[in-house]
RNA sequence: GCGGGUGUAGCUCAGUCGGUUAGAGCGCCGGCCUGUCACGCCGGAGGUCGCGGGUUCGAGUCCCGUCACUCGCGCCA
């Protein structure tokens, strides 16, 4: 008989009975009848009932065990009497009779429990992540995570992908997100910076040749935390492809992520591939107010500016007038709302930094509120009908500058459908945002920068950089976004030296500092580069949405906390002052 | 760096208008209990009310500061 164990715990049935058998574990939970014990033994596997009463050897040893110590049981697999059968277990309808008992290791008192779904603080969790993770719900989750990875990985083999690793240590690249550096013992005064993305080395395997790439990527950037983003470290599932335009990258990308998603979303509708609705980058901000909407809500935002010119309510024309914008945000079959949602609606909007959320309510079909009584109902009547409203649907105004007035209706149209539950449930909504701007005006700087990825072909190539407004051109650059989070962000690559020099220029870098900043890129392409392309979804966000988290640090194994520390290695740490000498480097501490 | 929230027993929380010795559940320790599966019953230990200062006859409670955690903003090509 193994010394450990003969089953898991998730494996006894009635099958077994009789069978003399070694499960080993921990202790999950016990209920001490005085001359009677049962041990709810758990493993990695599932629980199986032991039972002992005083006249097993086993019972002092079992008895006076704390939980979640570590025990191998040895004993007879017994059938349940039907009145105690538990219907909630996979082995429900046996228990295991205890013969002898070995404490393979005893815990002391817990600083937090492990049975139970109760919430714990992050610190606790975090210093204690091994007890954490022993929980259902998190263990769960990694266990996903793994499974999930190992989907990914066979359908992107299966789509003809070739999977290489990239370096870890690496240059810095002044552009993009704070990198962490590594300083190097050889060479004083250098650093390595690990990658924020295997970005130029995927870049520079199409020009190798092997025309299909894909790693499961971590990445490294030096950022602060959101619930959403992990601090320091994330994983992508990066992918690159050659001779290919941007439907290409879609049309390989599509079947992997829906299929993925479907196989694990346990009976969640997904978008299918091939199905992904296209949103050029001004529509999103236009209809949804943001660039990663989220297509389980039903609302859509409309520009109404146009029709408060001459208003009766001058605010509004007023702001028009100015060049500012009105955007409308539907409220439907809010006639049996209160004033009271309204007001908390503007009072919502005020809390977040906004001067405030306009409204015009609907009773019986009359108008009520401030801009309609101001507006009048004919001009009401006439917003409503561009609308496309029914008698029973109030409306909420976002007005102001484009940008503020686009992202508060973006936030009122997300609030509305929460409060008025109108999201759809158990839904996976996939789209692509595409047609992003190549460059944006820096008003601080007052220069043109560029918008995203200054590597992204312009739509239009050389002859769109030479002839146009560079604020109107539009790139090959596209996100992925699943139920308003974006999954990730993708390009058609610019391979094309002159082009890129061009690009810069725009952007006011001489040819010279681009040699200098993007020396390994730039003379790779001089030797033959393919037109391609690629994108990287983040392996954390998908988890993330298909175990309903709201955490990015669920479906992490050992994550950190916001601060960027683990808490159970204590890591950052300080390090020998030896140490600090091979490496030359010498601590200024901060003022 | 900035703003919101939280901080009371090992854990989750309650604590009224500022008023006697700060409570409950879980856990822990001891006792009882032969069919439980969140077992039950009895008893016990356990508190720098995050920390510091202030107001007050009196502060867990009010004020100021500070720290920790967290959510958001900035940041994230």
């Amino acid at each position: 008989m193994h010394v450990y164990r003969t089953h898991t715990c998730a494996e006894l049935r009635k099958s077994n009975v009789g069978e003399t058998v070694r499960l080993s574990g921990w202790v999950h939970r016990k209920r001490d009848h005085g001359h009677l014990l049962f041990v709810d033994l758990r493993d990695h596997y599932g629980i199986t009932q032991i039972v002992a009463d005083t006249e097993s050897p086993a019972f002092k040893a079992l008895d006076r065990i704390r939980v979640e110590s570590v025990v191998t049981v040895e004993g007879q697999v017994v059938a349940r009497s039907p009145e105690t059968v538990n219907p909630n277990l996979a082995t429900g309808e046996i228990e295991v009779k205890a013969g002898e008992v070995t404490v393979q290791s005893a815990a002391s008192e817990l600083p937090m429990p492990v049975f139970g779904e109760q919430d714990y603080p992050e610190e606790i969790r975090l210093k204690y992540r091994y007890l954490d993770l022993r929980r259902e719900q998190v263990h769960q989750n990694i266990i996903l995570r793994s499974a999930v990875i190992a989907s990914i990985r066979r359908r992107m083999i299966e789509q003809g992908f070739t999977e290489f690793q990239t370096p870890i240590l690496t240059a810095s690249s002044p552009e993009g997100a704070r990198d962490y550096l590594v300083p190097s013992r050889v060479h004083p005064g250098k650093f390595y910076a690990l990658p924020q993305a295997p970005q130029m080395f995927k870049q520079l395997i199409m020009v190798a040749g092997f025309d299909r790439y894909f790693q499961i990527a971590p990445c490294f950037r030096d950022e602060d935390a959101r619930a959403d983003r992990s601090p320091g470290e994330f994983y992508q599932l990066d992918f690159e492809m050659s001779f290919v335009t941007q439907d290409d990258v879609f049309a390989a990308i599509e079947p992997v992520l829906s299929g993925v998603f479907q196989e694990f979303a346990n009976g969640r509708t997904v978008t299918p591939a091939g199905e992904y609705p296209h949103i050029p980058y001004k529509e999103a901000l236009l209809r949804y107010g943001t660039d990663k909407p989220d297509l389980r809500n039903p609302l859509l935002i409309s520009d109404v500016g146009e029709q408060f010119k001459g208003s009766g309510f001058g605010l509004f024309a007023g702001i028009v007038d100015k060049g500012g914008v009105v955007r409308a945000v539907p409220a439907p079959g809010t006639v049996e709302k209160s004033r009271k949602f309204f007001d908390d609606m503007n009072e919502w909007a005020r809390s977040e930094g906004f001067a405030g959320l306009g409204y015009a309510t609907r009773k019986g079909g009359e108008w009520g509120g401030p801009i309609a009584k101001n507006h009048g109902e004919e001009g009401m009547g006439r917003i409503a009908e561009a609308m496309g409203l029914g008698p029973d649907d109030g409306i909420f105004f976002a007005a102001g500058n484009e940008v503020d007035a686009a992202k508060l209706a973006g936030l009122a149209r997300s609030r509305v459908a929460e409060q008025l539950d109108l999201l759809e449930k158990d839904a996976f909504r996939f789209c692509w945002i595409v047609d992003f701007p190549m460059f944006e005006f820096n008003e601080e700087q007052q220069k043109i920068d560029f918008s995203h990825n200054p590597f992204s072909m312009p739509q239009g190539g050389m002859e769109a950089l030479e002839n146009n407004d560079p604020l109107d051109i539009l790139a090959w650059q596209y996100d992925i976004v699943c139920n308003g989070v974006e999954l990730s962000s993708g390009a058609i690559r610019n391979h094309r030296p002159d082009i890129t020099y061009k690009a810069f220029e725009i952007a006011g870098y001489t040819r010279d500092e681009v040699d200098t900043n993007f020396s390994g890129m730039i003379n790779a392409f001089k030797y033959g580069a393919p037109p391609h392309g690629g994108s990287a979804p983040g392996i954390d966000r998908i988890v993330m949405l298909l175990a309903d988290e709201p955490n990015i640090r669920e479906v992490i194994l050992f994550p950190m906390n916001q601060k960027a520390e683990d808490l159970m290695m204590n890591a950052p740490s300080e390090v020998m002052a030896n140490q600090l000498k091979e490496l030359h480097i010498k601590i200024v501490p901060p003022s």
